[in-house]
DNA sequence: CACGAACCTGAACTCTTTCTGAAAATACCA
DNA sequence: TGGTATTTTCAGAAAGAGTTCAGGTTCGTG
């Protein structure tokens, strides 16, 4: 679940980051508006954070050019308090919620997980297929013969791209991007390591392997 | 992943192809304006980059004929260093994204996996024929009884052509073309086996042969 | 009718991709 | 800091896809 993180206080973003990483996402962090438009367009994002107070720009502007190009990916905007103005202008040009600063960190992947689900058009904070289901909130991988196993990061993230789209075939190359930054890159055997520990768990079926394709979740099992 | 790479300066285009080979994709490159029209029509490529300036004509017709036809590939002009009406017409013309010269191969790499990204999913294509339905995006085939059959790459390839145009005779040549680029080509009998194969999955006479000609998709069975 | 060319067929072979188990590296927590 | 959980790498095994081959069959033509 990779976001795209626009924050010029080098402190802060870290800090978000790291928290948001824990918290199942793939944290890009960018501090500059011209780098945050180009990231934005090419990169294949789910969420993105944009502060609008930029060193080489307006924050809406990135909005807008994201929004003019095919960056559909939903927007949250932070604001400095109580500025109205910025809130109202922001979700004219396109963002999906606003959050003022200071704020709590809970708060903001509380946020961006409803916009989130807003955007798939989700409404539970869970994602359903075949005979499972996975609970966003505890990371965690419930049978509906009642057994539960958590997961470990990684592998909740494998999988959460894969149920979030049963039947659909993801390449190798698309799960990479989709689990890693543009920092980390390790190598591509990773994921047959990770598919394996999964179908450990629901079973070699229900997740099926294209030669030469990818993978997909089998919901039909 | 088959690209066509339309650039009338040979040792320009030979780099890029080399870079291009070494980043995953199998290249055509075509010099002529002519040519470029005719090879994206007829054959299957993923993406398309364009250079403006060729010999024999302007590179926006060629775009422009590729999008009358079926030709729906995403595809990335490449213009002199900000010629910004040439960016403009390129887009207008149906163009996914544009790049200045001169440029780092590596953008250009980022950039064409940014366009065949977007491009995905644009369509959700399938081919009908008869019984018969071809899903481009799971490369599988559907028999109007419900059931469903994953292809491999050469047998999907080989498929889509016949059903693309059923009634059609294809010649062994013609079919060896669109299989293999320009570099590989083996022995014609790699043909008949692979129509063997596709024969099995759906039935004898669905693909009849037209000895001395070729073979043609039967949608009247 | 006989002959050659084109096509069919099944199996074998090669090469690439994926699987697998274990070990090494790293991050995390007390 | 030491111990544990997790992530990452590695190398050999297995499986699958692509290709070739050799022999058989069919067809059209002289």
């Amino acid at each position: 679940m990779r976001l795209l993180l626009v924050e010029d206080d080098r402190l802060l973003a870290e800090g978000l980051a790291s928290q948001l990483e824990k918290a199942g996402f793939s944290v890009d962090i960018t501090r500059t508006a011209k780098e945050a438009a180009i990231l934005g367009e090419q990169e294949d994002y789910k969420a993105g954070v944009l502060d609008l107070g930029l060193p080489d720009g307006n924050g809406l502007d990135v909005l807008r050019k994201w929004r003019s190009s095919k960056a559909i990916f939903p927007v949250l905007i932070l604001t400095a308090r109580g500025d109205w103005q910025d809130k109202v202008n922001g979700l004219k040009a396109g963002a999906d919620d606003y959050l003022a600063k200071p704020f709590q960190t809970e708060e903001l992947i509380a946020r961006l997980n409803a916009i989130m689900r807003r955007s798939e058009g989700r409404v539970h904070s869970s994602v359903k297929a075949g005979r499972f289901e996975l609970d966003e909130n505890r990371q965690c991988l419930k049978v509906d013969d009642g057994s539960e196993h958590s997961l470990t990061g990684t592998e909740f993230r494998l999988l959460r791209c894969l149920m979030g789209r049963p039947g659909h075939i993801f390449s190798k190359e698309q799960l990479m991007e989709q689990l890693y930054n543009l920092n980390e890159s390790p190598n591509e055997n990773i994921i047959e390591a990770y598919i394996r520990r999964l179908r450990k768990l629901v079973g070699p079926e229900t997740i099926a392997t294209r030669r030469g394709q990818g993978y997909l979740f089998n919901d039909a099992v």
